[in-house]
DNA sequence: TCAAATCTTGACCATTTGGACAGGTTTTGT
DNA sequence: ACAAAACCTGTCCAAATGGTCAAGATTTGA
């Protein structure tokens, strides 16, 4: 999120609904996408008369620009680093469970992400081809030098980063299906540490890395 | 649903407009959603007056319901049997090769799906319920079984089917991420290949199994 | 205190959208 | 051949939808 309150560091209580509104906005696009998501459907979700979210937003691509950008603000701050010298096991292992337990608590970003490249991304090529590919060929090389120096089976690195991205995410983007499949009415903290586990020690695994505590009842 | 071309079997020259604006509407529902999607743009896709849309489909929902039908029937083909008696290095690694085509080959099927999951799946629930989850759970012993025979790890077989469908999907739901990523304008073969083989690998090692012919140029 | 700035909202409007329908055309069965 | 059935489509319409606006309420700053 980062509300970016300007200079002064106290929430205006008046921006109160400039929040409320996005998240709102966030929630109706992330299931109905642009197009399908309704005006008066956000303003219903903030609690607030249509026009109120028209005086915050000019109109509806702009809000939904606007919940792109509070996103991807989250997302950066997400982005950790790893550097060659760290511990490939424990890197990937960290960035695995980070990203399961994200998918877990806040689906509801992924989903509205996945709505937008879904729709071929007409709002993010320029992110995608700016931003994000240079940050994956960063990541990708550093994998790339673990592969060198003999640490872990040398494969393309982008489509490992891919593998992680689709195993992860896909928790959040098809929460109706996964708990259809399971027969359960909703997440637990239970599956979240069934999925990191599993997750992380197949895909280890899967580069030749040995998944790093692998005590079952660990954490 | 379901063309249902009475006892002649020939299918009609007539009834050739169904099919187009069954495809066309895939199409269309798959960029944009249920709610997303505009009669209109669906009869230009079929390059058919709208009216004649209505002609053969009562309204919306009909015809999105007939694509997911249409869909579903061609899933339901392309869902081979295994058995126990089968080499688990081969028959996984045959399936996952048979979903990545699926995934660069028809991606347009596989984000309709993934659209309306993405919404909750409130017109698949029943089919979630009913038919895949029994059919997964099938898969599921099968799997167990090998691993109860020590043929591979023990993990969980039903996570592990997920990380196959999220892995293979990727590719045809967030395809313009991936070629934003890769920087590239459109799939071809040879990133089918790189794929198949980067994922039959990676997850047949990631449970413990030999891959199958792992020469570099084969295949 | 009080005027300017900011915020809130009911009412309203132009356009889009799903869908109906009548009248016409083509195909089919006999 | 010819009537019935199936198919096609221009035109129209009611409802939904994105967005405007002006008048009122609240907050702010001096």
């Amino acid at each position: 999120m980062a509300p970016r309150m300007s200079t002064k560091e106290v929430q205006k209580t008046r921006n109160k609904h400039f929040t409320t509104i996005l998240l709102a906005a966030q929630e109706e696009f992330a299931t109905h996408g642009l197009k399908g998501a309704r005006m008066q459907a956000i303003a219903d979700r903030a609690g607030l008369p249509k026009a109120n979210v028209h005086y915050y937003f000019k109109n509806k691509v702009s809000l939904y620009l606007a919940v792109l950008d509070n996103i991807i603000a989250t997302w950066d701050d997400f982005f950790n680093d790893v550097s060659v010298d760290d511990d490939p096991a424990i890197a990937l292992d960290t960035f695995i469970r980070a990203k399961v337990r994200l998918s877990f608590e806040n689906p509801t970003a992924s989903r509205l992400f996945a709505n937008e490249i879904l729709q071929g991304a007409p709002y993010l090529s320029d992110y995608m081809s700016e931003v994000l590919r240079p940050r994956v060929n960063n990541r990708a090389n550093v994998i790339h030098e673990w592969m060198s120096a003999g640490k872990m089976i040398a494969t393309d690195p982008v489509l490992l980063i891919f593998m992680i991205w689709a195993t992860t995410q896909h928790y959040a983007d098809f929460q109706a299906q996964v708990l259809g499949i399971l027969g359960r009415k909703e997440y637990d903290d239970d599956l979240i540490s069934q999925v990191s586990d599993f997750t992380s020690q197949t895909i280890l695994r899967g580069c030749g890395l040995e998944p790093p505590n692998t005590n079952a009842t660990g954490n």
